[in-house]
RNA sequence: AGGCCGGUAGCUCAACUGGCAGAGCAACGGACUCUUAAUCCGUAGGUUGAGGGUUCGAGUCCCUCCCGGCCUACCA
């Protein structure tokens, strides 16, 4: 875990372990047997056409080409399906280990994937790209000799191959590899999306073509990642952020734990769950829509402090700040409160951002952004004033209803006291809160599940959200941890569902309270959501952006 | 859900006021032993998202539907 540079080349995992250690150097020895297996491996005669695509014209024609080459190639006894390859570098290592020897007498073993050709008759150019970068390769007719040359010959944009050479640099400078052998590692049937690349005065890349429609990019997720490096790097970005709060929670002794996603009361949250149906218990399952209600009994269990990163499915609308699954962190530490988790979620979203992006302020969407600690701290109903203009004293009955009306709240007439306050503040006060701010002292209504003020006011609750660039991004509480009220705030929820027929409203739980029965220390819990702290980092607009697989509508 | 914009070759995009559906790249064949958007010669590639309508004639105008993006509203 917490592996700062994850482009550290891995040695082969079980070199000396192997069934045995022949053939370790070539996955792919050429000869009669593999082409006696070939006819057991022969494609159908249909190119299978995968969901999504649809294969006119060209598309079958670069396919049907391509697999003519296949067959060349198993005619010239190469196998164009390897096993194994064994580089011992990476594009960007030869280069600086080129650079460091003084340009002299470097070898290198390389492997990737084609991403440009330049074939000049016996001479051939190209670069090969890893997960380093890219690097150009130099092939010779009068060096591969004349079989290997003409595996070069048979060679597309996208081909995975390794190669192996001395470093040498060209007339124009440039740092290649003259390969001495080639190998075939896997071949391309269908044409990536490559654009053609140019480098300009300035030095800098431009694309020509490529890989630009959206819902194709999130579809065909591979394509992108193969074809956009910078897609490449802002997964790897999000990795990073992962990596780096499990770096964060560990080194402060919590415990990485994982709780059933299949639920048969869903709760910790308010949201509309997906239902599925276990079929052997004849029974009806939730996933779940948070992590909390699990947590907390681990707490009870005496594990004092873990956390969970994982998916969480909320059945909602779609839109550039919504996605069904979504990631999130949960935690929850024996003897903290609100005020402990305001700290802690300072400090680990400041380390996050400054480790991950090496200062602690982001530009988001043309917006300065800075997460040193402490930030500024609102409370709910001050914030409610400030940008509402509306005062907690005129928010009872009819008043809050004409209020909740006036900001343009959806549905206000028959909502209900929960549902007009959360509204009211979402119309008028988020979008204000430009962050990273701390909004604390929640409405109990929206609330069920967080202990009220210890200062005795019944209608507030430690509860605070976290704000950047208008969107909620973390959340925590005192979490409730006496019975018979927990109890209480659940029925008066299910009232809630009943009268007002506010559906999100929390379940009633009795294993949960049974739980609690049993003790839950005072206990501070706090919700990151990845996903969004992903975007400030990435400086992305769209969820769908920050997350690999998006969910689309199915073909 | 509502509003706006869009869907043309594998990719990126053109196509005037309704008048023969095009280019670049990718692909295929050929030439070329330091290229890098390689170059040069040649070839192929299309149900213009789907259906209907108007018209002598529709990528273009009208209607319906499908899909997507953006904005607004709601869940994080």
């Amino acid at each position: 875990m917490g592996q700062p540079d994850t482009l550290v080349y891995l040695p082969a995992l079980h070199a000396g372990q192997g069934p045995s250690d022949r053939n370790r150097e070539d996955g792919c020895p050429a000869g009669d047997a593999r082409r006696d297996r070939r006819l057991h491996y022969r494609l159908p005669q249909g190119i299978r056409k995968p969901a999504g695509m649809t294969e006119t014209g060209e598309a079958q024609h670069v396919i049907r080409a391509r697999r003519e080459k296949l067959r060349q190639l198993r005619e010239l006894g190469v196998e164009p399906y390897c096993y194994r390859y064994e580089p011992n570098s990476t594009a960007a290592a030869a280069i600086q280990a080129f650079e460091a020897a003084g340009d002299d007498g470097v070898e290198t073993r390389l492997a990737g994937r084609l991403r440009s050709f330049r074939p000049h008759g016996k001479t051939s150019f190209g670069h090969l790209e890893d997960r380093s970068g890219k690097i150009q390769i130099y092939f010779r007719a009068d060096v591969l000799g004349e079989a290997g040359y003409e595996l070069v010959k048979l060679l597309d944009l996208g081909d995975w191959v390794g190669v192996e050479g001395a470093l040498f640099r060209t007339r124009t400078g440039e740092i290649t590899v003259r390969a001495d052998t080639v190998q075939l590692l896997a071949k391309t049937v269908r044409p990536l999306p490559y654009g053609k690349e140019e480098t300009d005065e300035g030095g800098d890349t431009v694309v020509h073509g490529g890989f630009a429609d959206v819902e194709s990019r999130y579809r065909q997720r591979y394509a992108d990642l193969a074809v956009n490096p910078e897609v490449r790097d802002l997964f790897l970005t999000r990795s990073r952020v992962v990596q780096e709060i499990q770096r964060f929670l560990d080194a402060r002794g919590f415990l990485p734990v994982e709780t059933p996603i299949l639920q048969p009361i869903y709760g910790g949250a308010t949201a509309n769950p997906f239902k599925t149906y276990h079929r052997a218990l004849d029974t009806e399952l939730y996933l779940r829509i948070a992590d909390e209600l699990y947590l907390k009994r681990l707490i009870v269990g005496g594990l004092e402090r873990v956390y969970e990163i994982g998916k969480v499915f909320r059945n909602e609308g779609i839109d550039r700040t919504h996605n069904p699954e979504f990631s999130m962190l949960e935690l929850y530490q024996a003897y903290a409160d609100y005020g402990d988790m305001m700290d802690l979620t300072e400090s680990l979203v400041h380390e996050v951002v400054v480790r991950v992006s090496g200062s602690s302020r982001v530009v988001y969407q043309g917006e300065e952004i800075d997460f040193e600690p402490p930030w500024p701290r609102l409370a709910w109903y001050e914030a409610l004033e400030r940008h509402g203009d509306v005062r907690r004293s005129e928010l009872q009955g009819g008043a809050l209803r004409e209020a909740a009306l006036s900001a343009g709240v959806e549905g206000a007439d028959d909502k209900g006291r929960a549902a007009l306050l959360d509204g009211l503040f979402k119309a008028r006060v988020e979008e204000h809160l430009r962050g990273p701010l701390i909004i604390y002292d929640y409405p109990v209504e929206l609330s069920p599940l967080a202990k009220h003020k210890r200062d005795g006011d019944k209608e507030l609750t430690e509860r605070f959200e976290v704000f950047v660039a208008g969107h909620e991004i973390a959340n925590a509480f005192s979490e409730l941890n006496d019975p018979l009220e927990q109890r209480e705030r659940f029925e008066a929820q299910a009232r809630m569902r009943e009268e007002e027929g506010w559906e999100e409203a929390h379940q009633i739980d009795d294993d949960y309270i049974s739980a609690l029965e049993y003790g839950l220390p005072p206990t501070g819990g706090m919700g990151l959501g990845i996903d969004r702290l992903v975007m400030l980092l990435t400086g992305r607009a769209s969820i769908r952006e920050v997350i690999l697989f998006p969910t689309l509508r199915p073909e």
